[in-house]
DNA sequence: CGTAAAGTTCAAGAAGTACTGAACTTTACG
DNA sequence: CGTAAAGTTCAGTACTTCTTGAACTTTACG
């Protein structure tokens, strides 16, 4: 892929990560990392590459390693290299972190009605209760669809 | 519920929406109307209510209508009343929203490659068919819950 | 049909946040 | 072990975005 088109792409992944609560630089260089080639890369090279200062290249590039979607590999030389994940986004970026915050403040509203089989409590239990039953049937679904990929790895 | 703790239940409500990317007064009215008692309100009870300006409550309710949580009904008197959608949350606020997003923006990936099946490709094409996968069937949970949820009803 | 309440719109101020330059610490080559 | 590259930290700046007061339009009661 042509460096520029590269770059351009990963500030797009820095633009929707953004509308998801990221800065725009965590997402940015996300971004170089799931289309860079090689896919190693030292903070140097991926400075360069997507034209971040330096500072914010070391803040970004912590921040993803904590999330656990990026992780450090020695490097030839000085310094270390950057890796993606392969299943970064299933890895870190929960579907359900938003069915789980929900959940959570229909229950706190639950608390303090004190009796939630009240008529006035209906609003807040249906919601509780829609998210809460998928939240319970999602990780089937992830599991449905690594076996399904590992079939299509053998066959 | 007293009416002191439903403003500020109204006002907690606001600050999990705000993160998810509405303006803290959109997720505040939101709240008030899940815990109000009557259910239906003015407006001007609404704003007497959180305590936010007439101008706030205006555009914020408009908001609420047109996302189809909120439904204008007619109130005795002067003006309108509002009231929220049993299930409002389930309604309007898709939880595959953020999927697509992901599932758009590698397949731009993909596209600017030019060749799908190269190994580079590799990282796109996980993160786009994982997603690809949950959206297909998350539609069939929520048929499922509905289904529980009448069952229920009836026994 | 006049008037006051209800509702809308928008410019301006306030508040929050992300990026970066610059100073500092750490690392490793020669 | 000196030095230069690599990496970290943070205060300041630039930017975006929400809220609101104020002026205006619409509604409906008397």
């Amino acid at each position: 892929m042509d460096p520029d088109v590269g770059r351009r792409y990963a500030q797009e992944v820095g633009l929707v990560l953004a509308q998801m609560g990221t800065t725009p630089a965590f997402g940015t260089l996300l971004g170089w990392l799931l289309v860079c080639d090689p896919p190693r890369q030292t903070a140097v090279q991926i400075r360069e590459a997507v034209g971040l200062s330096k500072a914010s290249v070391s803040t970004g590039m912590r921040a993803l390693e904590q999330s656990g979607m990026v992780r450090r590999v020695p490097a030839e030389g000085r310094g270390h290299a950057y890796e993606i994940h392969p299943d970064a986004f299933t890895r870190a970026i929960d579907p359900t972190a938003k069915m789980r915050a929900f959940i959570d403040v229909m229950q706190r509203g639950l608390d303090l009605m004190g009796d939630e089989d009240a008529p006035q409590a209906r609003r807040l239990r249906h919601t509780r209760d829609v998210y809460a039953y998928m939240i319970e049937r999602i990780p089937a679904l992830l599991d449905e669809f690594r076996a399904r990929e590992a079939r299509e790895e053998e066959g």
